[in-house]
DNA sequence: ATTACTGCAAACTATTTGCAGCCTC
DNA sequence: GAGGCTGCAAATAGTTTGCAGTAAT
């Protein structure tokens, strides 16, 4: 009587609600993120990690695509470069927050709710009902302020 | 002897400042986005506007590109769609944040400064070091809670 | 006069799509 | 067994670029 998932098999349950098929290619994608939770792909990080598979290139993107939909990514723009990175959504708790460092160019997430107070303050003056936020902090990271950036 | 300053010439002198040159199909665009300050153009916007003029697409991009690297201009990603669109820096204050609508999709913008506290926290915790930040909160606008989606 | 800027059209490139066959349910 | 999923390759589309001529300083 086991009452314990594994992540893997929560991500695949949000899959069957939306009545998508459990393919070796979607596992295979699924897996990559979970080993790099830290990471923010984009759709060719993906498909080079998949050299060794036969999996095409259309299907990295169908599938990226899909995970979306599902809520399982989001994709997120660091509007530095021009491609579209995804960010493994956590199940349980709210979106994270980035911080993004202007000298070494290293991203950090950080996970504390630090949007109570705005979300009410939205509220109040604009009768903003908040469902999500999204927010980047660019700076200088500690490291790079103490003249030691990011190895 | 005028102390005053039209909004365009303060931009032109940031252009100036910049050591670009400053030709007509540059004047065009600039005024373009200070007559529609809330607005926030794709460079297929820009271009459709132009229509009359004999202003070449690659020019709009170019210049684009310029008045983003000048800071007249700021690239923002609303990730619903799949264009890079641009919003007027105001020269004076902060960068401002977005309120999305996620039912009528009407982009709202507030200036209130929200942020000093989060910033304050994330310096503390952190040791990061802020110089700019990005907002994006998403939800349901107040025409929209009362059942009346925009106009 | 010098040097940057423009317009045109061709080139690029990330992403999407059509379709025949395959695999999950 | 049926319908969604995949792989391939071709198509799409936003953006970039080369170049010769033009205009701003």
């Amino acid at each position: 009587m086991k009452q314990e998932q594994t992540e893997l098999e929560m991500y695949i349950e949000k899959l069957r609600s939306h009545k998508a098929k459990m393919t070796p290619q979607r596992i295979e994608i699924l897996n990559i993120f979970l080993a790099n939770k830290a990471e923010h792909f984009t759709a060719e990080d993906i498909i080079n990690r998949l050299e060794d598979s036969k999996t095409g290139q259309a299907t990295v993107y169908r599938t990226l695509e899909l995970f979306c939909n599902v809520g399982i990514l989001k994709k997120v723009n660091f509007t530095d470069d021009e491609f579209t990175h995804y960010d493994l959504m956590d199940l349980a708790q709210h979106f994270h927050h980035h911080l993004i460092c202007n000298s070494c160019h290293k991203v950090v997430e950080i996970n504390d709710d630090l949007l109570e107070s705005v979300e009410a303050i939205v509220s109040r003056d604009y009768h903003f009902n908040v469902q999500n936020h999204e927010l980047i902090l660019r700076g200088i990271c500690h490291a790079c302020q103490e003249g030691q950036p990011d190895e």
